[in-house]
DNA sequence: GTCTATAAATCGATAGAC
DNA sequence: GTCTATCGATTTATAGAC
């Protein structure tokens, strides 16, 4: 997906210097929202001018679209993991729960932007596309796990697919980097979802 | 609900009162994000112009912190019901879920446009700080019912509260008015929080 | 209550010197 | 690669006629 992998071209980080300016507007994006935040804000933010900042980028919407793009590439990669594609629907869907919270933590600038895209621009739009198009392998594998009769038709398949990646993806709302605990989260998430967020002591 | 049909009042598109014209700048906010959206954007959409706007609300703030005044109130009103006061922190965490659904979907565009806030202008950080005072109401009634051993400790009952407002939340990611199961929703919703969204067929 | 016209500031982006 | 200077468009908001 990634067409840096071209040519002769060498597959390298974004050069001397670009990384850590994209690194610092994801921040900026994350904390003050990306339409809030102006080209000034960033060079700002950068200790650089505007000027010096467009030398690096084309403009602000290369910055969402770079930010973006490693973060649905860290999603793909995830379903294409063997774990992802064999067993059962249900030891599938779990392996894909724990690899999302561990995406998340390890990326969580880049995937709390993904998640709060409106599709104002054409580069929102293709990352609400991919979006749609992840959750809906979700939902397939939903089904299929309740096909199956491997979990109890408690709610209806779509609205469990809708509630597990609501579920999943409000972690970015509240955690932190450096909190402690952040090594069991995965599991522990994946245990809400199999067991209930709040399961009565019966 | 559209204060429209009233009397013998022609139903026509442009403005009347503050009223209307509140509801369709919220319908803006929602769909393009509240920084992107212009007050050219919003008298546009409304049929008259940017002054006549300012005519009717002081600025774009004001805007803002009117709708986010209603999906506070909303929630906070739901907190004080008798269902939310009295019987056992099980009890009264079902009641909370069930209506914050119910609130959710009668006020869907006030109550998105509440969980999107990010903290820019003092209205945001006033309206960031109320929701926190919410969430710790929540956050106290699961570890109620943690400690009365109502319900079993899979997670850390921190961690339970977090993902239960995250999972209630998300349902404004993906609700839109006229859909068919409405009226089981929240009921659908407090299965999934207390049986499992997913749980093991045994 | 609505309009035209415009102020004052800021926006994304570019030119060109060093 | 960084800078100063600036363009043209857009932004929030106001003045004042009708």
């Amino acid at each position: 997906m990634t067409a840096n992998a071209e040519a002769g071209k060498r597959v390298r980080r974004p050069t001397g210097g670009a990384g850590p300016l994209l690194e610092i507007a994801v921040g900026e994006f994350i904390t003050r929202g990306y339409d809030a935040t102006s080209m000034e804000d960033l060079s700002r933010a950068a200790g650089i001018t505007k000027s010096s900042f467009y030398h690096h980028f084309t403009g602000k919407e290369a910055l969402l679209r770079a930010a973006l793009e490693r973060a649905l590439n860290g999603l793909f990669v995830l379903l294409a993991e063997p774990g992802a594609q064999e067993g059962t629907p249900t030891q599938r869907l779990r392996h894909i729960v724990v690899g999302q919270i561990r995406l998340l933590v390890a990326e969580l600038p880049y995937v709390t932007l993904l998640l709060r895209v409106r599709g104002n621009t054409e580069t929102e739009r293709w990352a609400l596309e991919q979006r749609r198009a992840f959750d809906a392998q979700i939902a397939a594998l939903v089904r299929a796990a309740v096909d199956a009769g491997e979990i109890r038709a408690g709610v209806e398949p779509a609205l469990a697919a809708r509630l597990l990646s609501g579920l999943v993806n409000s972690v970015v709302e509240w955690y932190r980097p450096g909190r402690p605990g952040a090594a069991e989260l995965p599991e522990d998430v994946a245990h809400a979802v199999f067991q209930g967020i709040l399961p009565a002591a019966s």
